[in-house]
DNA sequence: TAATATAGTGCACGTCCGTGCAGCAAGTCA
DNA sequence: TGACTTGCTGCACGGACGTGCACTATATTA
């Protein structure tokens, strides 16, 4: 459906309007690409258009917008590592071409208003892929349905774990089977602080 | 130094480009703000950038660059959660006497210049806290060093691996039992893609 | 061999859009 | 009371920019 050539345009665009704050016009493709007529250009930008890379505000200066198949705005002049593919089958290839998106932290996690992020300490949650030392990122709220992972306070003690209520008490529990679930009963203090949405890790270094 | 109709007009161009993908016209902002003369808004634009919040690409259609007064691009409100603390002993406290920093992927995962990420399809890192699913972001070189997790382009197949020289050979060896250490000898098709720095996953939903 | 798709050139037209200049009303400061 | 600042209006100018039409050259396909 599209060409090498209709690649790099899109490409170009994405990295001007990422670069810029704003998209090119189609002059400044065609100087970019040596195409000295915005015809040349124009029939590239309706290729892309029609296969769905590109959303034209049309009669707008600059009213280019790449977005991505599914329709998500794909230059925002935000943060974002380049989500090139999928890793362990297929052939993600280091270029413009396979740009599949953005790793945006708040397309991922969601809107950051009524969120938080905790750092984690102890091997409680290895099972569900939580480590020392891990980012737990957590929607604010204090019900919770069974099976999520929440955030709680439990005798002045936060602690993250699977939420499981039971009849008149409530369990939390570690993935990890060195751990005993906890039994929360009714004249405890107990609160949760939210549930977990999220988590980000560094590794090595 | 910019009263709130400043902020206001600050506010829209930064909502503008994130909803559209390209900052507005000066007579866009007008139209918002009931400014019918095109310098009313030129008032607050000067305004604006003389306070080193706006870039102005001059001529320029649509050449409005919001940024942050260091002169990082900011139509995307620089993101970050609230890094509240230490969960699994302490207390924390959701308010802001106990903000922590702010978890800035930016911070943790550094600069996404010469980096990218990559969705995991697959069980063979479990052990290293990597499941099927989950977004590594990975920083972009030809070498790595001994224990690295790295992705690699092995017969044209990519995969995420722990990174293990030998004398002339190499070894990848899976974060799970379940799977046996690829053998790579010189002979085959090997390209190292890059280095994993971080790992990033959504929970629930 | 004719029809069609690809990949453009070239130009005119009209609108979009930033700029510059002139002016004005309300408030404030001295 | 007169100068100055703030926050605009109104308009004309010119260049930036998208569009439409006509035309061309080279492949590819029927």
């Amino acid at each position: 459906m599209l060409n090498d050539r209709a690649h790099e345009i899109l490409g170009f665009i994405r990295r001007f309007a990422r670069e810029h704050g704003f998209p090119p016009t189609i002059r400044e493709i065609g100087v970019e690409f040596g195409i000295s007529s915005t015809n040349g250009v124009r029939f590239y930008l309706k290729m892309l258009e029609k296969a769905g890379y590109l959303k034209r505000c049309g009669k707008i200066s600059r009213g280019l917008v790449p977005v991505t198949p599914g329709g998500a705005v794909s230059s925002a002049p935000s943060f974002g590592y380049p989500l090139l593919g999928t890793v362990a089958a297929g052939q993600p290839i280091l270029a413009e071409e396979s740009f599949d998106g953005s790793l945006d932290p708040r397309d991922v996690f969601g809107d950051p208003r009524g969120m938080f992020a905790l750092r984690v300490r102890g091997d409680s949650m290895i099972e569900a892929g939580i480590f020392e030392g891990d980012y737990v990122v957590v929607r604010q709220q204090e019900a919770a349905s069974a099976g999520e992972i929440i955030v709680a306070l439990v005798e002045d003690d936060a602690t993250v774990k699977y939420f499981h209520p039971r009849r008149g008490s409530i369990e939390l529990v570690a993935a990890n089977p060195k751990y005993q679930p906890i039994v929360v009963s009714s004249g405890m203090n107990f609160r949760i602080l939210g549930v977990v949405r999220g988590v980000m890790r560094t590794v090595g270094r």
